[in-house]
DNA sequence: GTCGATGCAAACGTTTTGCACACTG
DNA sequence: CAGTGTGCAAAACGTTTGCATCGAC
């Protein structure tokens, strides 16, 4: 299953700054926003912490701690690879990033307003967003049942897309 | 994380056969048939194979390759840690086992007669086995919305477990 | 000045691979 | 005897860690 890998590193780098002004403001609102809030966590908002949320702000919705530090490394050498992981860490902390398994592949990393659902073809490797409202049935019935409360941010869900269902009956994984 | 290792490793080995001579003997005809299958695709039935296919069929539920190739190891020191994940992987090719993804640990292995969900608990790692028919709904929805068909026997469901619940609020993810 | 964050390199745990040899059919 | 499977060692992969230094507050 490398599939997924080479479509997320199809939808690649963007630069910090996109065409559009307005996304632009809204990137930085909240840039600052979480520098704030690491601030009043005892944190220190510093330079590599501004240029990885910047990036996480601009480009694609998710990548993988590898695709981000990557991108940040060509703009910003300085950055080390170490101080992505370690930031996105204490990002997710702050609630600020989530990252998901979507499979096999390395982690995801996104921000974290859009608590979407997970689902990846595991013959292609489309990620496809779902509603949360999708399962919120299944939460309930699991929660009945089984006293267990679903993680939907961290859930990973695989399965075949509509694409691929055409295809041969062989389930890879 | 290292709480769901800490269970699984709990679990830990049994003997390759059990006190029971009945379950015994389906865990041979099981390792049987799979030999047979194996022959029919063109494949050999050697002694490995054998091996870590008994040792699946009556060990617990589900472990980790490392785990598997630890206690084959200390059966058969011959077989070798890589020939496991090799065979595990041609035994997922011919259907006859699974691996799921239980988190952030490595993936768990199992013979795939039984085709349940995992739902893993991200405090304590206590894995809750559920019932497929719980999915359901969820897999009709997604199917009518999303054309996307869920692979139940794949799904990694994180959350929290009743235990658990009853602690703090901080998800360590 | 204090303490948290960083660069760097090295280790980590899991899985995969290349190669020569051994065995199954 | 053809070709698959295996042992072994080494690499690959994604991630984490130890430590000295740097920089934010």
């Amino acid at each position: 299953m490398r599939a997924r890998a080479a479509v997320e590193r199809g939808v690649d780098p963007v630069g910090q700054s996109t065409a559009d002004g307005a996304e632009d403001r809204v990137a930085e609102d909240r840039v600052a926003e979480v520098m704030d809030l690491l601030r009043a966590r005892g944190g220190r908002a510093s330079g590599a912490r501004r240029v990885i949320l910047e990036a996480m702000a601009t480009g694609p919705a998710h990548r993988t701690a590898e695709e981000l530090a990557e991108q940040i490394h060509a703009e910003h050498p300085a950055v080390h690879q170490a101080t992505v992981y370690r930031t996105l860490e204490r990002f997710e902390e702050l609630g600020v990033v989530y990252h998901s398994h979507l499979g096999h592949g390395p982690a995801q990393w996104h921000l974290g307003e859009n608590h979407h659902v997970h689902l990846t073809c595991d013959r292609c490797g489309a990620v496809i967003d779902a509603d949360q409202a999708d399962f919120e049935e299944v939460a309930a019935a699991l929660r009945d049942r089984y006293g267990f409360s679903l993680d939907i941010r961290h859930f990973a869900i695989t399965g075949t897309c509509a694409g691929c269902a055409d295809g041969d009956g062989r389930d890879p994984w």
